[in-house]
DNA sequence: ACAATAAGTCAGAATTTTATGACTACAAAA
DNA sequence: TTTTGTAGTCATAAAATTCTGACTTATTGT
């Protein structure tokens, strides 16, 4: 039988949406990196090390659609994708930095 | 085989320790309501619909190991034991604060 | 047309997290 | 000493997350 996500996840705290979306294995270190920098896949599969295409594609295409990151298809000799920090992206460094902080 | 954990664990990403302290499916509102009042474990059973002990006994357990909240027993009449939020706890109530905010 | 490179997707396996229900530990009241 | 209430633990099962390697798509260079 197939299984399926029979909870609510309606979760009663307010934060808890946001720290799910951020929490992962990879998750916290793509967008570190995306701060710094626009990201290509190519480059995270090398740069995080032991992390696999599917698992990244997957944190990607969760940070993309909560609007922390956006897709540029950059046209040029070997066709490249860009990923950037959006605003709203943006608006979550100051957490971080806060959490980094205190670490 | 028995598993093991074969991964070094130890993520570049300083903020992913607290992120992963602070996420899975009950320690947010956990520490949501040990910020409120002090917790017992009955109650919590009660209180958050849908957890069992198992999932709360470790998830107080992890938070109490970091040093977010104190289990305090004391010895009253049916014998009562409390989680305490700690210092250390109340440094992180700013930082759920905003996510609370930009949720 | 053909090969090469970038950016993925997909099915299935392995690992980790969460859930269930039975059982244990301790103190106090009867 | 037996019972009661609080606070758990334990083994096992179910569910969610992550990994692996093969395959796909799109664009460009030869």
């Amino acid at each position: 039988m197939t299984t399926k996500n029979i909870t609510d996840e309606t979760g009663t705290c307010p934060a808890q949406g946001l720290l799910k979306l951020l929490s992962g294995k990879w998750k916290p270190e793509i967008f570190r990196l995306a701060v710094e920098r626009p990201l290509r896949f190519s480059s995270l599969l090398h740069q995080i090390q032991g992390a696999n295409k599917q698992s990244l594609s997957v944190a990607l295409r969760e940070l993309e659609e909560a609007g922390l990151l956006e897709k540029v298809v950059i046209k040029q000799k070997p066709l490249h994708i860009e990923y950037n920090i959006t605003e709203k992206g943006k608006s979550l460094i100051p957490v971080f930095l806060q959490l980094e902080f205190l670490s």
